[in-house]
DNA sequence: AATACAAGCGGACCACGGTCCGTTTCGCCT
DNA sequence: AGGCGAAACGGACCGTGGTCCGCTTGTATT
């Protein structure tokens, strides 16, 4: 009787205790393996073995490679929601909503920046994650509120999150020669503008 | 002496016969297998064998699949150029500017969904092809120009485009409960506090 | 402790994208 | 016409993502 019964807990009905040695055991060969060779080195195979572990394991665990890649991202995210959430101003709670707004932006910026090369590879599975966009668009329409933008709130966060996503920072700063600080600028009038 | 000197042309030099040949069979062998079940048959094997020509020309034609794939959207997409540059108003010449910029992104977005399977098959290939991205940049560029718009035009064009991309559209339309009307009136919305 | 059963596991197996290299074909030049 | 170099061809081959199914292990129950 020490564990919740079933009708109190989500959906999952808990991991079983190999599965999840498993899981965390995968997870850091993953992580080393990407440390040591880039994403390239994220075999399947490679990581099964690496944990020690057959290849279905994998498999089971993470649904695909993609998932595998989404949940090495997880960490992040999470944590960068945490920042949102509770964190010191300007990103977090008190501060100025537009300011809020535009350290939005430039954290959501560096972070698609930084992982680019996981969230290329994690593809579908990452960008089909309601608590990925969802929480961003969520932030951002709120924050509209705060600043008394009238309209469709939610197409607005969209729009807004849009020219943050990997596929056009990686245009406009790879291939378009703009620098990252030329990329912010202007996502910061476009913000002035709508608001 | 019938064909321009080297010199003269752009910079292939020329494509030998039977490889147009096998170049258009695979075009059409491509479009047949689509036609029939959808981009999951596109199998490079299954496109080689039905054009009648061994797997190494079809890497040899289009250098991947994805390749593959852009070539199959060239057609839709040079018509939808040639609509813009040269087409009857509003998305051709002639009408106002604003008018121009909103049946733009009416027609985008329509491209978009109709390729949207295409689009996201052929991945990368597309996304970096500068004539694809390029053009329609510089098409909203000049027309924020003629519409008086000042600040980093380049970055505004960019911006307005980007919430049109098939991710986006597919998020909100398809799990977003949005319908195509609501994202076309969100998009105009976001146009006019732009300009 | 013994039992029963669901959950997890492993690795052989398959399909597909992509490469490679010996052979064939094209088209120009004499 | 015949010869020659370059371009194109084809299909065997490889690595990787993903599936499947018989076996093993954990956990709840008595």
């Amino acid at each position: 009787m020490s564990r919740p019964l079933p009708l109190l807990t989500g959906a999952p009905p808990a991991e079983r205790a190999d599965a999840a040695r498993n899981r965390a055991a995968l997870l850091e060969a993953a992580a080393e393996l990407m440390a040591g060779c880039g994403v390239a080195a994220l075999t399947m195979d490679a990581v099964a073995t690496r944990a020690g572990v057959g290849k279905g394991t994998v498999f089971r665990r993470f649904g695909s490679r993609e998932g595998l890649m989404a949940s090495l991202l997880n960490h992040r995210e999470a944590e960068w929601q945490a920042g949102v959430i509770s964190g010191p101003p300007p990103l977090g709670p008190g501060a100025d909503p537009l300011d809020r707004l535009l350290a939005f932006g430039a954290s959501r910026l560096r972070l698609h920046r930084d992982q680019a090369a996981l969230i290329e590879a994690a593809g579908a599975v990452w960008g089909e994650n309601h608590a990925v966009l969802g929480f961003a668009a969520l932030h951002v329409r709120l924050l509209l509120a705060e600043l008394g933008v009238e309209g469709d709130l939610r197409y607005l966060a969209t729009a807004l999150i849009a020219p943050l996503g990997v596929p056009v920072l990686r245009q406009q700063i790879d291939h378009g020669q703009m620098t990252e600080a030329q990329v912010l600028d202007g996502w910061t009038e476009l913000v002035r503008r709508v608001v």
